[in-house]
DNA sequence: ATCGCTGCAAATCTTTTGCAGAATG
DNA sequence: CATTCTGCAAAAGATTTGCAGCGAT
């Protein structure tokens, strides 16, 4: 489980500044741990409090938390990256009834494998697209979302 | 093993008009199975054969076959999509020494599950991310590209 | 006080759209 | 011959960039 107390020491190890805005979006994917923001959505959060945050601060923020790993770019909705705390291991299923981003634990231990017919595997993403149990249960009804495929 | 015959006659069975264009962007994937190729080099390669096509009719072109199953989009570059025929099911590596997107074997026979969870799952897309066995060989050599995480 | 970070707006890049003309079945 | 598709150019949407000023250490 990581905490802010633990990121922020992440953050130091590596001289990386403290700013209220990189704190700022930490602590919002901390506080939100399943929601899977987009930039966007993030930065929409966060100019309430801090109304001079600029989309530009937010993305590189993401960036700078991507590479020291303490964060997870996530594409499975194609067109717009959303964002994720770098827990343990797990994936992500897309519904296309809600298009929500949902957390589905790790189905395959045979991923974590470090190599793979002679290349070496750094990092796994592994995305699903469905239906969520949410959404079978109104199958029929109103309205599920078409989405191609 | 998909050919040009068997996805002409798929392109019929749902009365999709078959213009050269459609013809050009399958025939152009059938013939290079392991390119992986963006749109935009899709479209640079057929302006050779094809001077007047348009980027809009590549596009349109691949979002159609997409739909009928028989073209797979890949996000795996983050920024740009890329295309495969839509073979048997197989993964994909994208290289950070090269930059290419390799095909690799399903190492997870688990993931052809169709419910997870509670979740009913329509599609499965795995990418991973390493260096691939040409690339392993050159290391500490002139210059992998530093690629992130 | 220094050096890196932020905000702003504009640039960039991929993908989508609207519409007139062309090609298909 | 009726429809559907294509090409063009411009729009849209997400992300990145350049630079002047601000802020953290």
């Amino acid at each position: 489980m990581i905490s802010m107390k633990n990121s922020i020491e992440k953050l130091r190890e590596r001289g990386i500044i403290l700013t209220h805005q990189r704190l700022a979006v930490l602590r919002f994917l901390l506080e939100h741990p399943h929601s899977h923001p987009t930039a966007a959505e993030i930065y929409g959060h966060l100019r309430q409090k801090y109304p001079t945050i600029s989309q530009a601060t937010v993305y590189s923020t993401l960036e700078l938390l991507r590479k020291i790993g303490q964060v997870r770019e996530l594409s499975i909705r194609g067109n717009q990256s959303c964002y994720d705390v770098a827990e343990e291991p797990h994936y992500h299923l897309f519904c296309r009834g809600c298009r929500r981003v949902l957390d589905v634990e790790a189905p395959c231990p045979a991923l974590e494998r470090e190599a793979l017919q002679g290349h070496r595997i750094d990092e796994v993403e592994l995305y699903l697209y469905g239906m969520c149990s949410d959404c079978l249960k109104d199958e029929g009804h109103p309205g599920p979302i078409d989405s191609g495929s």
